[in-house]
DNA sequence: ACCTGAACACCGTTCAAGT
DNA sequence: ACCTGAACACCGTTCAAGT
């Protein structure tokens, strides 16, 4: 099915992912893969969501330290994103999954923003920020397509790096709590 | 030259900025291009340096708060991003600009954070988030290629969305620099 | 339900040759 | 320096038809 698509990204990149190459890989037509998939970007949708089946969501008995969790949570999506480097720029261009794994996680996160106290106005653009910092930073992680230079900066001292801004952006979230402001 | 270029996306949209495209618009063959620009990443790559000449750099006399003047930077960076929604998509996929202009805006902004105190170690990671931050908002900012749909959110929205978490940021940032932790 | 043959309307890029 | 003709090796998608 769409096994053979993830066979095609491990091995050749994003930009190998082709209609006709995953028809290619089972040996059938180009336009057999119509009886099974909408479209290009359908089948890219699909993908995505199903990575985010990976995430390690917070178990709910860990009632301790929502902030915590929050960090735990966008940190294993982090690592999930970068298992899978190549699907990342699909993530950007498709902006982000909107499948029901995209759904259940967006869901968690705002359990724990709420919890946390975030006034609820502020929660929609709380999940926001948080998406974006950890798709962005995901992304600028994987090595760009065209230049396969040596990445500047080794695995450990970007998951530090991703692991500092993602504390700023707590601490701020939460600094807004102690001492709101009006807007 | 590559003006043709920028006619384009803002007609047809990212999807028709294609090399056969602006040779036709300029009424020329397609391999004619060649002469002008090394292959099509480099046109974009041009194209979005281009753009970022317009971002409003603070004015140096401005002494007062680089906090201030940081929000100020990424702000305008924001904005014209979002007034050309085509090349976002770009931005994402090229992991930002890396001509001169996108040289002078780094420097800006590493002069204003070590202004703020920043710990030199920090100044890099915190560039790094800001710009993945503004682009990656401008993204989401942006609607859907594929979904033409209504936007859930107003322009007004998105700006006022965008500053709060900004905000977030620049807080947490700050907030590292009032009381730092090793790591 | 799932597949094929054939076709449509495209791509980016290169090579040799012209002026 | 800048352009053309011709070609190479591809794309996503549709339509009609087969089993």
């Amino acid at each position: 099915v769409l096994a053979a698509a993830r066979r095609l990204l491990v091995e050749g990149g994003s930009r190998a992912l082709t209609m006709r190459a995953v028809a290619r890989q089972l040996g059938v037509a180009p336009n057999a893969l119509y009886s099974h998939v909408a479209s290009r970007t359908a089948l890219l949708d699909e993908l995505l969501d199903e990575l985010l089946a990976e995430v390690k969501t917070p178990t709910t008995s860990d009632t301790d330290d929502p902030v915590a969790g929050l960090h735990a949570l966008m940190s294993s999506t982090y690592e999930t994103l970068l298992a899978a480097p190549d699907l990342v720029p699909l993530y950007l261009v498709r902006h982000g999954a909107r499948g029901p794994n995209a759904i259940r996680l967006g869901d968690v996160v705002d359990a724990l923003l709420e919890r946390a106290g975030v006034a609820p106005a502020s929660v929609i653009p709380a999940r926001r920020v948080l998406i974006v910092h950890t798709i962005g930073a995901a992304a600028f992680a994987t090595a760009a397509e065209g230049e396969p230079a040596a990445p500047p900066l080794s695995t450990k001292q970007l998951q530090e790096s991703f692991a500092l801004s993602l504390g700023w952006l707590l601490t701020g979230i939460s600094a807004a709590i102690d001492r709101p402001r009006d807007s």
